[in-house]
DNA sequence: ACTGAAAGACACAGACT
DNA sequence: AGTCTGTGTCTTTCAGT
């Protein structure tokens, strides 16, 4: 299983070969983790064993990148979410990775992806308040080299927020 | 623990009193949801029944929200990304409801915000293809009633992707 | 609140179809 | 590629401190 850092920039690997089983299997899992291969083997009419071998071929293959607790955020006093747009001044391959090494080392950066239209990276930001944030954006993100424009959205409710795909 | 239909708005409840070593719990399950207590017990210095107390705890509080398996969109045949602008034409209590609803049911949006600016909400859409993601944003988006604005902006790299918050 | 032990359930591997 | 069976390890509970 790929770790975090190791994460290509648009995983581009070939599609592995997923029949009906995998994909119930994945379905199941992406709701809950904990579920046990019996409970699994049940519904997907199999017995445990290959249950057992599909997921961990699933995982092998990186079709499962992680298992994960979902923490909410709210609760452990970070209650700010900020979307953080950011366009660079110079646009060389090198200027780039050095951007992307920094903001892969802030721990306040959730997410980041490189976007179509006037920015260049859009940016999820998680940070306890205002206060945090503001030394966030003043100390850390702004002081990151070949920094060009920055533009904050903040984030009033969560509507919908899931890791389920639907497929 | 509060499935995905019941998540509130914006999780305004009151803080729960998480001490260190709750802290130190939720950093190793964040991280992996398969760690066994006895693991956890290790590391914590406490042993398994404390441990086990602790998370059912945090999770009747809903600090742990969900044990998930994070599954590659690239690998299940979703390889589109697009982060779309929504903007209502009427800003009614109802109107925005009504909205809400519709796309909580869009299996297409994973993650949907309401934003400051000049959009009302973001959206976060995984898609197969172009085409699928045209069909979705002609289709179901644009057909939502009191649709104001939209604005597709694609995902064109994932540079950073992680669920794991530093407290 | 914690420790330690102990029961029952589970993951995982092996022999077999 | 699957079922069945067994072993070691895990979760989970309970008596005791």
């Amino acid at each position: 299983m790929k770790t975090e850092a190791e994460q290509p920039a648009y995983a581009a690997g070939s599609l592995p070969q997923l029949d009906e089983k995998d994909l119930a299997i994945l379905r199941l899992l992406q709701e809950d983790a904990k579920i046990t291969v019996r409970e699994i083997a049940t519904r997907v009419h199999l017995s445990t064993t290959p249950v057992h071998e599909r997921i961990k071929r699933m995982e092998e293959e990186g079709v499962i990148r992680q298992y994960v607790a979902l923490v909410d955020h709210t609760k452990v006093g970070k209650g700010l979410m900020v979307i953080c747009y950011v366009s660079l001044k110079e646009h060389s391959k090198q200027a780039g990775a050095r951007f992307i090494r920094a903001v892969r080392g802030l721990d306040e950066v959730v997410e980041c992806y490189n976007i179509s239209g006037e920015f260049d990276f859009m940016l999820k930001v998680v940070a306890a308040n205002m206060d945090a944030y503001y030394d966030f954006h003043v100390n850390k993100l702004s002081q990151t080299e070949n920094m060009g424009h920055l533009q904050s959205v903040f984030v009033m409710g969560i509507i919908k927020q899931t890791h389920r795909l639907v497929f």
